[in-house]
DNA sequence: CGGTATCCGTTCTGATACTG
DNA sequence: CAGTATCAGAACGGATACCG
């Protein structure tokens, strides 16, 4: 963080014509590549794309997430909860009830991983013919040679 | 897979605002889930990040990504082919000289990818506030036990 | 230049067992 | 219910060497 504004990010005025190609820090250890990694993380995705709007229990999203081991459902939520994306609240009752909700941070976060989510639902066919297409024609230079 | 239409999209009407909460699709191994693996990976995110509106060489992408090995570029960058989001051209001549751009398909991703690296830049500062607050509060219950 | 192939340490992750 | 602790296996990822 020594070397002052080393590309620093250019700011796009919005309009059409003025485009202009941003240039992103991508310095290892940057912040921005430190959230990115958190964010760009499976898990955390499915967690923030769930709480949408509503919290839910530990045990709730542990079921809503096919394939997530009590272990790294609880790793993931302290993540975020330490982010300042999550708000993590204990009912003291027995037995004990542990609701998860976005934190207002993390409601504007979730607005554009949900824009994501929703690409990915209506690209993967595009996706899936992509891959195939890729894999028959690398199937048959495999056996060209 | 063998319970039909499990947990199909409900949309959910009637509510004042009419936002429906999104019943998202997260059973292991669907499309939506394998995508999101990848379209969530640190190196892939960076690759469409910096792939905005122009054409890159390995040698230029690699340079751009601080830490990339050359390794998980070209990894990265056959996933990102076959997926059908990067399109690879080979320039025959010598030496060799490879460019890579977004495809059609790409591109429609590069935005959503955008802004998801635009929040993180405005929001970094309230995310590095919250960690170091968690962090301190951490340490002083380690403190008090 | 732009790869590929291989080795190998590190990191991640799930399974299991146990607790307030 | 909602964790924590531990450990072994798998996956990830870097370093190195070599090729068209």
């Amino acid at each position: 963080m020594e070397e002052g504004t080393l590309k620093s990010p250019t700011h796009c005025t919005g309009t059409e014509a003025e485009y202009e190609v941003r240039q992103w820090d991508t310095r290892e250890g940057c912040e921005v590549r430190q959230i990115l990694d958190r964010v760009a993380d499976k898990w955390s995705l499915l967690v923030i794309a769930l709480l949408d709007r509503r919290s839910l229990r530990f045990s709730e999203l542990r079921r809503e997430i096919d394939g997530i081991s009590q272990r790294m459902l609880t790793v993931t939520l302290r993540q975020l909860e330490r982010d300042g994306l999550v708000l993590r609240t204990v009912h003291p009752v027995v037995p004990p009830r542990v609701d998860y909700e976005l934190t207002p941070l993390g409601v504007t976060l979730h607005d554009t991983i949900r824009s994501l989510v929703i690409w990915t639902e209506e690209h993967q066919t595009e996706v899936a013919a992509a891959r195939a297409s890729y894999d028959s024609r690398t199937a048959e230079e495999a056996q060209a040679s």
